[in-house]
DNA sequence: ATCACTTTGTGAAAATTTTCTCAATCATAT
DNA sequence: ATATGATTGAGAAAATTTTCACAAAGTGAT
């Protein structure tokens, strides 16, 4: 299983297959075929196999894959089996809907911590965590092994606090300013830039209007 | 200038660089070459000038580009000229993190209402906004010439909202449900996957953990 | 055990996307 | 006015991604 070579556009698909498969467990469907999954996803067989077999080979000929294995392999590719402690940047409501969202956790996502720089914020329990004050940034990352810092504050608050960040050793950052982050090589980002989502909305909204 | 026939890769990074564009007007820059732009966003330049000219010539030679008007340019080609009138269904903190969001409404996408089918909601103002039950959806849609949707709301719900907010001629639906919609060819989707995203992220920090 | 059928994995082809290259054009200084 | 330098727009080449096509391998019924 080679890494490393392997396109974005790859990686960007799996959390979907990810997904599918997650719901055709619930249904107690066991196994499925490329075509019977293309049918249901709207991509064609052949990618899905192509984008399956950069990892190995999952399936059997024949039969097609067995849905559970196949989830649990994607789930292992995609580092869902890996524990990681996050923290959230901004305990506004993006920042509280992010530490209430309970489906993270299952993935092996657990928030640790919440911190706002508006004093009014502090010691405001949002699930039973008290939002703490930005000067506790740097030793909490420690104590408690944060590795994925969470930012849900403005641009300008995102540039100076991803510079905290990268500087006590923090591996991930899920950004959701409204900028692009520049980190050391050594640090992944994961944009979310909801306007951008927005603008490809409005964009594909245009040929429907005349 | 013709549509249809672009890809959704151009169509995706058009809103960066309107955003760094946003960026460079901010700091009063007049003009810029796709090579400086380049350097900026870390693409390439010549990405940068095949992108732009699917649309048309924007640049000029010896000159390069003017930001104020490559920035209206692209604005324009986004649609955010264009006014768009948004409900927001499910006003938990995710629903009310957008309601808040000011920038939305600067771009042309004015929210005029939210609802939510908890009863414990109903009249809670977010943004001077009641919160609404889901009985008055259909009745709110026409009075307010509502044609884009924000679903904030868990997954069977969005499926059976989305159903609905279809039958009344809805246009646009953001979907921030972890599931993809399944719509006519009239109705345009576009889906924020948190869940994709984080995923992503989980998978590109695999390598710096050895 | 055999046979007809299904379906994968994979090499090759096709399509698409990105990068390269450079003539044409414009800016700017003199 | 002219010359020098900068930079675009676009055609061609290169790289990448997606789709095609089919041999190989397994299923499942008889």
């Amino acid at each position: 299983m080679e890494r490393g070579d392997i396109s974005q556009a790859v990686i960007s698909r799996l959390p979907r297959y990810h997904r599918f498969l997650s719901e055709l467990k619930d249904q107690g469907i066991e196994r499925i075929s490329s075509a019977d999954l293309s049918r249901l996803m709207h991509v064609t067989a052949s990618q899905i196999r192509q984008d399956l077999n950069n990892f190995g080979g999952f399936g059997q000929q024949g039969y097609g894959y067995n849905v559970d294995y196949l989830h649990e392999e994607i789930g292992h590719i995609l580092g869902l089996d890996k524990r990681h402690n996050l923290i959230i940047v901004g305990a506004g409501n993006l920042g509280q809907a992010l530490a209430n969202y309970v489906n993270f956790d299952r993935r092996g996502f657990h928030t640790k911590g919440l911190f706002d720089s508006d004093p009014h914020m502090q010691g405001v329990m949002v699930r039973n965590m008290p939002v703490r004050p930005m000067s506790e940034l740097e030793d909490f990352i420690k104590e408690y092994s944060i590795d994925i810092a969470v930012l849900t504050i403005p641009k300008d608050a995102a540039v100076e606090v991803a510079d905290r960040l990268i500087r006590c050793g923090i591996q991930g950052i899920w950004n959701f300013a409204h900028i692009d982050l520049d980190v050391p090589e050594n640090v992944r980002v994961e944009n979310v830039h909801l306007s951008d989502s927005l603008m490809k909305l409005s964009y594909n909204l245009r040929d429907l209007e005349g």
